[in-house]
RNA sequence: GCCCAGAUGGCGGAACUGGUAUACGCGUUCGACUUAAAAUCGAAUGGGGAAACUCGUGCGGGUUCGAUUCCCGCUCUGGGCACCA
């Protein structure tokens, strides 16, 4: 009697697909089309954890589902591989930031055709590889000539481990998201991504996606978008006058005093030879604080600056302070102070002695502007690192930025010695000293002009922002993405990830906007349906790390002799797809057996009933794993599956029942059932229910009295429709009949539910 | 502090649109097979009770013939944001 050897007939699938190569796909324009795609991994020298199975499992559960039901489904896969860990692996060794990201994809990949997954694996791309990179300085320059890629003098959270800056969406309690340490504030010259550009439109199309609410509130609290009034307020003894935004602009005449940011750009200008030096070291003192101190620490400090506004509404003559709890990048960056109304400037109020007032409330339009304004702040893209995307830049002579031609790109990653950042703030493409010299036409001049390449790389994030489209036509080496195969097979139907609920999601949104904007793309938002998944957890319900030694590797799973299908559809089934799980080695037990099942119903039980006796389960298991698996409930798809195979442990299977099986256990465990199939001699085409076999002749009716249940009949499905007769047959039970001794008040049937209530 | 999500057996979790609470899996117990064990197969399994029955979905109220589901008020847990004027 065969056995069930998962190992051996993955294998012989796995050569199968390898040889012919069943899920590459080209666009068919009378097809309709399914694009479904993970977040692209980061290959970590790790290989493959199991929450990367999660998310890659789901999407080849939906990928040969709707292949299933012959949709032209492109599934493809990649690589996000520019970033730290590569990095800081190339300053530790001496190994070439490309050599050992070539050792991870190699090792990636080979896992994940482990797992089976249904891949078109023509497709691959990869971030770092010049031919994809060229695209994303493409892009760059797009934004660029728009001019939303623009350069800016400003604080920004400066990471003195990294040696680089980053993005507000990268600092996670005031700490670097990488290597964890404390962010510092630096007054750099940076490139930034103009998103805010796109703020009103990005919040507003939020409502219409198929994404999870939690995501979708994330974003909206993340644009953060209020409206309000800028207000100018003069300023006595000649210094310019201070323009301030409020939301409560009818709260005016209960301004006693006004604050300033410390990097407010007029600081300087407020103060007297009495108070200079006071401000200006607590400015210095403002700016050095790490975010972790700012948060620590929300007692309420700030000085008066020696400067007094006029209250425009009031007249009165009011006192300028500076304070940090008063903020640079939002709004004006300077407030009027209405201690009577906001918690915040009546603390500070109360600390520094000033009047509060409840004053009356005014017409809101008398003496501001209305104005909008968000939290988003714009996306802050240079890296002062080398294992990046280099920005397309070079600089003339008087510092002012060029574009390099389309024609010359890509920007190569120049080969250096070392791969540390000097102690300079700039990346180690510095050292670089011929790449950095680069020919380029000055506009301005009209001539060839030497200049000096930008050496700072693009955040990594901005790689991701386009890769969607670049799968439609991967090795397009005259555009960033073929006009008709992005006409096809764009936007993304299904997306699935578990991280970068603001970061990743709302950039690739705002480079659809753009590019759609500049004709390139013939829709506004990149992903119509997201699943967000939760994350796997060790078995003590705690986060898996290596340090705490509580890792379970899904190659170890496999290689345990339970094989891809049993840890795939394993996955699917440790619980509702957006929630948190812990790993359970004994369940996964329980997953194979069940797989076993599967097997001995095909292989080993050779007795076979007619295709009716199990009509009715059979067309209720189709629906069930059906539906579910289009709400993604894919753990109850799982039970169902379950559920029908220990129904045809007890009746007996008929051919029919089995290839029925074979074809719905397939997304989840796609080897076995090909094996199934094989022997059945059957087609893998998804099958469909009738909904005229989903009831039995027979069906149960439950009597309640007061709702509690209190009795059973077995009826004539027939019956369901004549409820004068099951309303009476319940009334006649000898049990209801106890229950019912004092009359009845009045009785209720549902259809639906097959249920009587009796009101007693 | 603000916003979001959640709380169901010993455990992970089911339950359509307000209609039989605890599907499925794990664990446990018993039985079959075996010299024995493992594996496999079968049965039982929310608490109390001999049973009839009764109590049960975080807590307290409410609406309803009927509430895990809807409403009000709490408690706790997880996540996000956090001096955003």
């Amino acid at each position: 009697m065969e056995r069930y050897d998962p190992i051996k007939i993955e294998e012989k699938w796995q050569k199968i697909w390898e040889e012919t190569k069943p899920y590459q796909v080209t666009e068919k324009p009378n097809t309709p089309k399914m694009f479904i795609a993970e977040m692209f991994p980061y290959p970590s020298g790790a290989g493959l954890h199991v929450g990367h199975v999660r998310n890659f499992t789901i999407v080849d559960v939906l990928t040969r589902f709707y292949e299933q039901q012959r949709l032209n489904v492109l599934r493809p896969f990649g690589y996000d591989t520019f970033g730290l860990p590569a990095e800081n692996y190339a300053i530790k060794t001496g190994t070439a930031p490309q050599d050992v990201t070539k050792t991870n994809i190699d090792n990636f990949r080979k896992q994940a055709k482990r797992l089976g997954y249904a891949i078109d694996w023509s497709r691959e791309i990869n971030t770092s590889s010049p031919e994809y990179y060229k695209w994303t300085q493409w892009c760059f320059l797009q934004l660029f000539k728009k001019g939303l890629a623009y350069q800016k003098e400003s604080y920004q959270w400066w990471c003195p481990e990294d040696q680089t800056v980053l993005a507000n969406e990268q600092v996670e309690n005031g700490k670097c998201w990488r290597c964890g340490h404390e962010v510092e504030k630096k007054k750099m010259k940076q490139w930034f991504f103009k998103i805010t550009e796109y703020a009103d439109e990005l919040l507003e199309e939020i409502d219409s996606l198929d994404w999870p609410d939690k995501i979708k509130t994330m974003q909206k609290n993340w644009i953060g978008r209020s409206t309000g009034a800028e207000i100018d307020f003069e300023v006595e003894g000649g210094a310019p006058k201070i323009t301030v935004f409020t939301t409560r602009p009818d709260t005016i005449m209960g301004a006693t005093f006004l604050v300033v940011a410390p990097e407010y750009s007029g600081l300087e200008a407020l103060t007297n030879d009495d108070t200079r030096e006071t401000v200006l070291a607590y400015k210095a003192a403002a700016v050095k604080k790490s975010e972790i101190e700012r948060q620590e620490n929300k007692e309420k400090t700030g000085v008066f600056t020696g400067s007094y506004a006029i209250n425009p509404a009031t007249k009165e003559k009011i006192p300028i302070y500076v304070a940090d709890y008063v903020l640079a990048g939002y709004g004006t960056g300077a407030i009027m102070a209405v201690p009577a109304y906001d918690d915040r400037d009546r603390e500070f109020a109360e600390k520094f002695d000033l009047p509060i007032i409840e004053a009356e409330l005014i017409d809101r339009d008398l003496y501001g502007t209305p104005k909008t304004t968000y939290r988003m702040r714009d996306w802050l893209i240079s890296r002062q690192r080398y294992w990046g995307c280099p920005i397309p830049i070079a600089y003339d002579s008087e510092g002012e930025p060029h574009a390099i031609p389309e024609d010359q790109l890509p920007v190569i990653i120049p080969e250096v010695e070392d791969y540390k950042p000097d102690h300079t703030g700039r990346s180690a493409l510095a050292k670089a000293k011929d790449w950095l010299k680069v020919e380029v036409f000055n506009e301005k001049t009209g001539q060839m002009e030497e200049m000096t390449r930008e050496t700072d790389t693009l955040d990594g994030y901005a790689c991701s922002s386009w890769y969607l489209w670049r799968y439609v036509s991967p090795h397009d080496s005259e555009h960033a993405w073929d006009p008709e195969a992005i006409k096809y097979w764009a936007p993304t139907d299904i997306y699935v990830g578990a991280d970068h609920a603001v970061a990743h999601l709302l950039y690739i949104r705002f480079w659809c906007k753009f590019f759609a904007d500049l004709g390139y793309l013939p829709f506004r938002e990149p992903v119509k349906k997201l699943i967000y998944h939760g994350y796997i957890n060790a078995p003590d319900g705690k986060k898996m790390s290596k340090s705490k030694g509580n890792v379970i590797d899904p190659l170890d799973v496999i290689n345990d002799g339970y094989g891809a299908d049993t840890l795939r559809t394993y996955e699917m089934f440790i619980g509702p797809v957006e929630l948190d799980a812990a790993w359970d080695p004994r369940s996964v037990g329980g997953v194979y057996r069940f797989l076993n099942r599967c097997w001995a119903l095909v292989f080993e039980k050779k007795e076979r009933i007619s295709d009716e006796s199990n009509v009715v389960i059979r067309n209720k298991t189709i629906k069930k794993v059906t539906t579910d698996i289009v709400k993604n409930n894919f753990n109850t798809a799982v039970s169902a599956l379950m559920e029908y195979v220990n129904e045809l442990f007890k009746t007996g299977a008929s051919n029919e029942d089995l290839v029925i099986l074979a074809k719905l256990i397939k997304p989840f465990a796609p080897h076995l059932a090909s094996e199934m199939l094989e022997r059945l001699n059957a087609d893998d085409e998804w099958p469909k229910w009738d909904e005229k076999h989903l009831a039995t002749d027979e069906v149960e009716v439950v009597v309640q009295v007061n709702g509690k249940l209190r009795a059973r009949l077995n009826v004539e499905k027939e019956l369901l429709d004549d409820e004068d007769a099951i309303i009476s047959l319940a009334k006649e039970d000898n049990n209801v009949k106890k229950f019912t001794e004092n009359g009845i008040k009045k009785t209720i049937f549902v259809k639906k539910a097959k249920l009587v209530n009796i009101v007693a």
